[in-house]
DNA sequence: GAGTTTTATTCAGGATACCTGACTATCTTT
DNA sequence: AAAGATAGTCAGGTATCCTGAATAAAACTC
């Protein structure tokens, strides 16, 4: 009982945390006068952290190991392409394939991009950090399990699940 | 020291959480027949959100107050009037300015979308709820300060600041 | 081995969320 | 009344996604 008020308010925190951190990440890219912004989180960002987990992955791989349709994969790798990013080549093996590289370029931005921590955490103390990884850590994986369950799970979508497990392994 | 471990484990716990939850998003979205999708934090939802706290606000209150600009912000209300969620009408003591309206159905979608409760919030117990809100109400008071700094300070500014500490008292 | 089906990728086109720049009204100041 | 600030609009652009339709290479079928 008391338990649906405490999810109602944190329920409440976490869409004005998405909302207020959308809202400053906005203003940081307008303000930035390159246009370097990459949330990592979505297109171009995510298909570089899938490859500093796992370079040489197929467009295909990519897109199922990220859950983007093909065309969007491959528009996000053209672009990085383009950056000098990434590099694309047929493989020799499967002749339909393209597999994808991480540049040296591409893996320098990652690593400084990547050990950016966000100004809003030192506002935490030790204990609190501890907490807030221990329940991100529940969250993320009761997401992982809505996203493999929330597909109609075709007899070929099985194979993919066991590829979307280790997209779990990613962050430890 | 240690402190700054403990950040970064956080900090990819939460690059983590922004691209499983926004992969789910689009999973959602995909699944859901109906484009119904309005995620409340961006575009379309947040102006809703903002009305629901605030109803007849000026198409130029809403983009200070969201940090939007005057454009998009129009481009989002357009839309919501082509959906019958809001209204719009010039208003009689200043011509120029054009105040905005919830329709009941836009007041309706708030409440039905609003009190939904993301399902990955119960795998927590009580004592991690409360960790959660406490931490976030930190988190997001720290990003408040970040976007009132972040843009340089004219002397013009600064009377918008006071509008976007109400910003602030949404989500009590 | 020829014919069909399945894959990996691409091309074309569309939606939404933003943005900048260049107007047009309508106050407000001087 | 002239000049300036303010609220909105129109036009056009970028990024992230999507669906649908086409192609080429590999795999399967008989």
């Amino acid at each position: 009982m008391s338990n649906l008020l405490k999810q109602k308010a944190a329920a409440g925190k976490l869409i004005e945390f998405g909302m207020v951190r959308h809202t400053a990440d906005n203003i940081a890219q307008r303000n930035n006068d390159k246009n370097e912004h990459q949330s990592f989180f979505q297109g171009q960002g995510k298909i570089l952290l899938a490859l500093s987990q796992n370079d040489g992955l197929s467009q295909k791989e990519l897109a199922t190991n990220l859950d983007l349709t093909a065309q969007s994969t491959a528009e996000f790798v053209n672009k990085l392409v383009k950056k000098n990013l990434v590099t694309k080549e047929k493989s020799d093996k499967d002749r339909r394939m393209t597999v994808i590289h991480l540049t040296d370029l591409g893996r320098q931005k990652i690593d400084t991009e990547s050990s950016k921590i966000p100004d809003f955490l030192e506002v935490l103390s030790d204990e609190e950090l501890d907490q807030l990884t221990n329940i991100l850590t529940k969250i993320n994986n009761s997401l992982y399990d809505e996203i493999n369950n929330s597909e109609q799970p075709t007899l070929f979508k099985k194979s993919q699940q066991i590829i979307k497990d280790h997209f779990r392994d990613w962050f430890l």
